[in-house]
DNA sequence: TGTACATCAGTGAACGCGCGTTCACTGATGTAC
DNA sequence: TGTACATCAGTGAACGCGCGTTCACTGATGTAC
């Protein structure tokens, strides 16, 4: 059921969702819903959830080994790729409902791409290059590299084989720049 | 009727918005909807075209004097932040639906965005930075302002005060943390 | 091993409701003579 | 200036339909003795 409500997601939004419409594509009656959720609010938070979790996968795997900015860069957009590949439909869904209809959902997935930062901040490589910096001018860095990554798996997802090469070259590119201006960074 | 719909339009989403919720909104009676559009997709085109050329201007205001990086930058946020104050409704409605549900629509916002990204790479204060670059890295330079940009605009616009404050300083660090990695650029 | 019972995911019919859309209409405003 | 007519935004009633939710039910599966 949640696999079929993900499915009808790929075309529409949460607030869209209809109970009969989910059990339709689940091959279910109508009642059938409500053996498994109160509500179809209820099947929202545990795809959000489900979406948030396998992000977060994301992104420790791309930080999980060390190596210099360009290794880590080049890792970064095939593990991005290779979790949109995988993933296809939780990532459509986060990025509708990232600045979607639904506040509590926002709320939650905003939450949760901080915390994202504060990680991608603590990470070993970008620690090095940040070292000595104001704690705000860190946040900022890591929150520009990860505000970029999940833009990045939100193009792929909507994006032709062919489409997806440029993003990805395109991404790379603004990774490396980024980079460099961390290393040339002057203090706030 | 427009106005009543964008009003609605800043708890949900396009493909959410019913024909007798708009017109009970602005005071009419549900036939009346008919005299004006043939359908809410017509009324969810013209909402768009009203967005983007706002959002048009807003590009243009900010390019429109020239001066230093440092100076840009400032003008950029400052001209944002009155942008969102005054097209709040526009915003919000924008930064739903470019990943929102319907193809057309998030289509037409992509493809304007791109024309605003060719504008950027065509300003003297960028053109001064690129010279001699290869037309991709130019391109990748004036996509991440753009992005930088309406992702700003969109993140004002649920804000509060004090948080409209954090995003503005950490916007101009990240426009600055970019504008130093396009000074130090080595080619691609 | 067999029997009686509990659990619980899924069913099909029914309910009242708000939806989109249509229709012939009204009545204000502009225009031709 | 007055009169006849055209235009057209807005109306109110009506239609059929799909919706969310409830109810008593079924029947498969697990479990205690």
């Amino acid at each position: 059921m949640l696999d079929a409500a993900l499915g009808l997601l790929e075309q529409q939004n949460l607030s869209g969702l209809g109970v009969r419409e989910v059990t339709r594509a689940a091959g279910m009656s109508p009642a059938g819903f409500y053996r498994h959720f109160p509500d179809l609010s209820a099947l929202g938070v545990v795809l959000v959830e489900e979406s948030l979790a396998n992000l977060h996968d994301m992104f420790r795997a791309v930080f999980a080994e060390s190596g210099g900015a360009e290794q880590l860069i080049d890792r970064a957009v095939e593990v991005i790729a290779a979790h949109v590949r995988e993933h296809r439909a939780h990532v459509r869904f986060l990025a509708r409902e990232r600045r979607g209809g639904v506040r509590e959902v926002r709320g939650a997935i905003a939450a949760e791409l901080r915390s994202f930062a504060e990680e991608v901040a603590a990470a070993p490589a970008v620690r090095q290059v940040t070292e000595g910096w104001p704690a705000e001018d860190v946040r900022m860095l890591a929150e520009l590299y990860v505000d970029r990554m999940v833009s990045t798996a939100a193009a792929f997802v909507e994006a032709s084989p062919e489409e997806g090469e440029r993003i990805a070259r395109t991404v790379r590119l603004q990774l490396r720049l980024i980079s460099t201006g961390s290393r040339h960074w002057n203090g706030s």
